[in-house]
DNA sequence: CATACATTTGGCTAATTTACCAAATGTTAA
DNA sequence: TTAACATTTGGTAAATTAGCCAAATGTATG
């Protein structure tokens, strides 16, 4: 691995470290369908509204979500939708990993 | 989030999470062209070979990759190679941040 | 202006991750 | 069988992360 590789591989790990939590993966996809105000994240999941605004941070610095201040309101958008296209291939781990295409439909036995 | 989702989460993450060190980037990548021996990562890395194993058995455990141990080495394989194609999202999503698009086409100045 | 509201920031602790070294394991060759 | 080789496992210290609470900031409204 050359230097320029491994900046490269550096940074790389960023974005998806970024990605890699489940509060995180949850934000992701409620932005599928458009642009959500933080109010609405703190509603729907089960975490001090203190940690879902870092969680946004951390997302936002790895630059797959931007923000906007409206009001007292700030949205969040998905500033590089590919990163949903993500899912299905971890789908795919999973489903793989068990031996079994049930656990992507949570209809394993 | 309903704890369906919860876990399910939960379970992506872990697989992102896998994934998200330079290292292990690295070794996703050398392993696009087939198999290879660990010894063949040790060569190519600046780090102690019981480090190299620990990432391969993170990657293992995730389900990304798979070993098959031959005489004394142990070769290992892409399981789910559509991982790769993470990189190309991942390199726009690097890009967007720096301002520049031109990255995920490879027409930068 | 004072208050209420929405969100971020600071501070802290507990848990997790990474890297190295040393030692253990399994496999072939002398 | 002993020695050498390839890899994994165990142990440990340093760094990072995630969560909560409390306090600070910025914005609209009475």
């Amino acid at each position: 691995m050359t230097e320029q590789e491994q900046i490269r591989f550096e940074a790389r790990a960023r974005v998806l470290k970024a990605l890699a939590h489940p509060t995180r993966l949850w934000i992701a996809e409620q932005l599928a369908d458009g642009e959500r105000c933080v109010c609405e994240f703190v509603d729907g999941v089960g975490v001090d509204f203190s940690t879902i605004s870092k969680h946004l941070t951390v997302l936002k610095q790895a630059g797959i979500v931007a923000d906007e201040k409206r009001g007292k309101q700030v949205w969040y958008t998905l500033k590089v939708p590919c990163v949903l296209n993500f899912m299905n291939c971890i789908e795919a781990v999973i489903d793989h990993k068990n031996g079994n295409a049930c656990a992507a439909t949570g209809a394993c036995p």
